[in-house]
Order: C-alpha cells, then sequence, then structure tokens
DNA sequence: GATGAATGAGAATTCATTCAT
DNA sequence: GATGAATGAATTCTCATTCAT
C-alpha cells in the first residue's frame, strides 16, 4: 500500500507553501524553498502542481470556497438573522485559531486570486452579504446599503486578525469572539 | 537650471511608481515598467532613488507619516472622544477621495514596510489608539481593551476602503463617512 | 548519475574561468564569456559557485594554499638552507611549467584576493620567508632582514615569469631553473 | 590670468585617478569617483581628456616613457657597467620615494598598457636590457641570456616594491637601495 | 517516481558617455 | 567652460520550468 495514502504530499506540499508564502510573500518564495522545506527536489514537486501560479491559486481556491461553504452552513445552521451573523461570525474565529497561517494566506492573497474565482462561485463574502441583504428585507435590520454593512462585519472581523498577526492583539480570535458579534451587530444596526 | 522647473522629477516618479504598484503590486512592477510609464530610461531612474526597495520605503514613509500628523492634528482640534474619532474618520474619507490609490497603496505595502519604521515614529494607528485610550481612561468609553477597539475603528473605516477598491461600493468615501463614524461610534461602545 | 561522471564541471569552469581571467583580466572577464567558452548557460555556472567574485576567491583559495603546502612539503625534504631554496625554486619553476595559466592567475590575482586570506594561512611568502629566517639563526645565511631577502628570492624568482608571460623569455621554467636558484642565492648572500 | 595656468587641472585629474586606480583598481574605479574626489562634474571631465581608457592610457604612457628617458640619462652618466647598473637602481627606488602611488601605478597596469606603446617607445626595459648587453659585449658581464639578466634586475628592485606595497618592508625603497644594487649585481654575475 | 543540472528569459543595477541648458 | 540629468548598453544574478538519467 503506497505510503502517501495517508500522507498525502499534495496536503504537504501546500501546507510548506502556505508556511512560506504567509511568511515570505508568495513572490519572494521559490520553487527552491518550497522544495527545501520538504526535503524535495524541485522537480519532484512539479508532479504535484504545474507551475508555481497554479499552486498559489488551487490552495487559494480550494480553501476558500471550503470556507465559504463552511460559513454557509453556520448560516444556514441559525434561524434569525443575529443568530446567523453570530454563528458565522464564529466561524471567521474558530477558522482562524484552527489554522492561523491559512487564514492570513488567503487574507493576503485575495487581492490577486480574487479575480480569477468563477462569476457564481460561493464566497465568503457573498455568505454574509446575503445574510444582510435577507435580514434588511425581514426588517431585522434597518433599511440600508447591503454591501457596505457586509464591509463593516468584514472589518470588525478581519480587522483584529490582522492586529493579531502584527502582535498587537492575542494570537487567540476566540477569546475576543463574543465582543466581535457585539460590534458587528452595532455597527450593522446604527445607521 | 533644471530641465523641468516645475515638474518634479522625484514627484512623477512616486506617482507612476504608486500607480503601478496598486495595480500589478510591488513585485510584479519592475523598474522597466515605471521607466515606460514615465517615458523615461530605466538607467535615469537611479539618478533619483537608489533601488526599487528604497523608492517603495521612501514613498511608503513619507507619506504614512504625513498621515499620521494629519490625523494627529485633526484629532487635537476636537475636544470630546467622539469628537476626535469622528474627526479622524472623516481624514480618512478624505484622504482616499484625495488620492485613492495613494491611500490603497500605504494599506498594500504597510505589511512589508511597517517593521522599518522607526520605533517611535508616528502612525496612524497610534494616533487612533491614544484617543481611544484617553477616551477610556476619562470614561467617555467603556472599560476595555484599547488595541481591540482601535482595530475595530481600522477595520469599520478601512474594510470599506477595500470593497471599494473592489467595486463593490461607490468610490467615493465622503458619502459614506458618516456612517462609518456611526457604526465606529458604535463599535467602540458595545462591550 | 550525474551527466559527466568523468568531466567534473566544477574543474572546467574553473579552467576556462582561469584561461579567460588571465588572457583579459578578471573585471574584463564577464560570466557570459566564461559560459560561452563552456557552451553552457550563464544560468548553469550559478550552479557551482554563488557569484563571479567567489569563483574568483575560491580558485585562489584552494590553488594558493595547495602551492604553499607543495613548497612546504619541498623545503622539509631538504636539510640545508640552501638545499630547502633549491627545492622551493624548482617548485615554482616545475608548478609554473605544468600550468603557467594557472600560475599567472595566482600572480594576478593575489593583490585583491591575500586580504581574504585567514590570517594563519600558510602562503608561499612564509614558507619562503621561514626557510630564510632559519637560515640567518642558524649562520648559514648573513644577518639581513629576512623580508627583504624573502622579496630578493620571489623577485628572482617571479620576473623570470612576467618575462615569460610578455614573450622575453622562453615559456620553459624548467631550463632557466639553475640560474635562478644561483642567482637567488647570490643576491641573498651578498649583503 | 587664467588660475589653471599653475594649478593645471589636468595635473590635478592625473593624480586624483592614479591615487583611486591604485586604491581601488582601474575598473572599480568609476569616472563618477574621479568627478567627486576633484569636486567637479562628470561631464567636466570630458574635457579634459576624451575617455577613461584614454586617461589610463595617457598617463601611463607620458610617465612610463618619461621614466624610461630619465633611466636612459642616469645610465648615461656612469661609464661602467657595474656604475650604470647601480646609477638605474637607485633610480627606481628614487622614483619610488617620489610617488610610490605613481610607481604603483604603472607597475600595476602595465599588463593591460605595454601592448599599446610604439614598437620603438623607449622603455625602462630596454634600458636596463641595453646596458647588460652592452656590458656582456665588454666582458664586464659573464656571458648569458641578456632577458634572462634584465629579469633578474627587475626583479630584484620590483619585488621589494611590492613588498613594501603590501607593508611587508619599509615604505622607504631608499633606505634598501644599496643592497638592491649589491644583489643584482651579484645575481647577474652568477651564472 | 525522483533527481538536480541546465536553460532562457528577464530582473535590478551600474556606468561611460552625451548633451541641453 | 561647467553642470548634472539622461541614455543605453552591458553586467551580475535569479528563478520558474524542463529534461536526461
Amino acid at each position: 500500500m503506497p505510503r502517501h495514502r495517508f500522507t498525502n504530499t499534495r496536503d504537504r506540499i501546500e501546507t510548506a507553501a502556505v508556511h512560506l508564502f504567509v511568511d515570505k510573500g508568495v513572490a519572494d518564495t521559490t520553487v527552491r524553498d518550497i522544495a527545501r522545506a520538504l526535503e524535495m527536489s524541485e522537480g519532484a514537486l512539479y508532479r504535484h502542481f504545474p507551475s508555481k501560479e497554479q499552486l498559489v491559486w488551487q490552495v487559494f481556491e480550494r480553501r476558500y470556497i471550503e470556507f465559504a461553504g463552511r460559513l454557509q452552513k453556520l448560516a444556514e445552521s441559525e434561524s434569525s438573522t443575529r443568530g446567523k451573523l453570530a454563528a458565522m461570525i464564529r466561524g471567521f474565529c474558530r477558522a482562524y485559531d484552527e489554522n492561523p497561517r491559512l487564514f492570513r494566506f488567503l487574507l493576503f492573497v485575495q487581492h490577486d486570486q480574487l479575480g480569477k474565482l468563477a462569476q457564481d462561485a460561493p464566497t465568503p463574502v457573498e455568505a454574509v452579504r446575503m445574510v444582510i441583504a435577507n435580514g434588511i428585507a425581514s426588517g431585522e435590520l434597518p433599511a440600508q446599503n447591503p454591501d457596505l454593512a457586509t464591509s463593516l462585519v468584514f472589518g470588525v472581523v478581519l480587522q483584529p486578525v490582522q492586529f493579531a498577526a502584527y502582535g498587537r492583539l492575542p494570537a487567540d480570535m476566540g477569546s475576543l469572539c463574543d465582543r466581535l458579534v457585539a460590534a458587528a451587530w452595532a455597527a450593522v444596526t446604527t445607521v
């Protein structure tokens, strides 16, 4: 039985790559860096992905959509708008705490990768926006620009993540979660 | 007498560079790109800055500290914590509207450049944090972690800027400003 | 299995580089020149040494110290001062005749590279100086400044090498060797 | 009356250039370096010489031939071969002590410049060689290859200069001069 | 499946030289 | 005569990718 059925090489590559991408930036991480981190030859890496660019993209796409799905599920598990938002924010915090490096990777490369997503791909932004738009429609949230409200929720959640990354806040998002829920709710209900 | 008495070459370079850096990212902007944009030889650029790295850094440092000073002044022009925060947020919106590209440049390169700032250099983060810490001390704001509160303010302001950059929100921050003030205040007063 | 099991690439590079360095000077030899001489890409060269500067240095260091060791051994094989000096001078001549280009390379780049040698690295100069200092101590040589005497020996040996390089003397040092021994001995015994 | 009739700009340039060439090497000395050393613009330098290459060459040629002439005169001032050689060696030492930097410059750039000299240009080597050839013809020197003898004289004189340049011998050649005369004579009379 | 040398297309940077003012 | 910005060619070095073994 091949060993790599359990120690999936592809996953090891992704993990090492994400690690380096976050530490040094994507552009400053060379294929050689990744190979060395894995004690593997450069050529061997190309058996697992077609190009560096594709590696970035594939990791991003998979995880980004996976995360969007998770948020979607969490929203569906609650009935009220407030409950849905709270659940999603908790999902953010948990995702960060589970794998801060991956989370930061998604944040950092967004700018370059977002444009490549299929037009109709599920995204965290869409998931949150949908909940907010429905909340406005149902009267649970005051009338307002749903995009602006969505950006406020993201800002309230992601900025603390950035601060944590720079060491200005403790690395543990879970401990801040309740406060973020409260702040986000306050922000979107105060027009 | 210099060739261009009125069109300062250094400024032209900075403007063109920032333009390209925002569009393509710093790493993907070559010195040749900048030279072409200015219809100037690559070599000529090096009369005006010693390296690409230094160009990025010098633009960042000058503008970042300049902006920090502006925020500081705005805070001092008001007496209440709420007034100070409102003035600063308006300062953010105005700065963005005056030169969205420069603002986004500062946002994008922060990550790499922040560490190079002198330890005691004034920063926007410090300016806001000081106002919040004082507000907590004076009782105008509820007791809370001032760093977390600072991050909430930044999140509420900067995330809409990002959305605007992606076209999800109108480019004009001025029109959103009052709402951002209200949201930020709500976020930092809801513990 | 390496592409060339028997034709060590590193050695081929060193040989070609030395060849060019001697012909055109180090500064006027480009990495491209070396690559072309080897029918190899420039990039490929960098697998074998980290920079042009290091290539020069590594070739110099290895050969220079190797040669110093050879001289040292030759000196030890004789008991009298005269015998030691004669053996060393024969070593010079033989080294030149074996690989005139390498010898001239060492001569030419000395000036820039000598300072990089470890303080205690064995050098040809030290080897000769030691023999002379001992000869003075034992009375085999008249009392005199050992550094000056050392320089006389080097002058008597190396200047003919230079003349040979310019074509003013036959390329074969071996044929001049006995005369050089006699001249060097005369120079250091005539105070 | 123009100032530069006395403070000849051309000479100032040559002096500064030689200084830098010896310190850093010709290739590593930029035109900008020279301009800065003279507090003069780069462009202005080009009024005084047509190219960097020509600057090197012109300094070399002028001084080299001038020096050859000096040696020639010194040889003519003596009647015996021994006297002629002694006078010339004293001329070497004096030339070095007068301007060690210039002397070392001539030594260093020889390799590249010698080939550009007119075939019949007077050189120090020719001057010495002529004296030796005549000495052999007249029987004052034993029969021998005059080129080899010439190289011995040069070696005995120039190697101590090199040692002085590296700090292995005192900078003052004059104090070594008598010894060098004796050593050179011993070397060319011992066949 | 793996290796790592080799490729080739740039990238940043330098610098002698020119030239408008 | 002087200035110094500008040019443009060259140089060192990097790196994603390929491929013979």
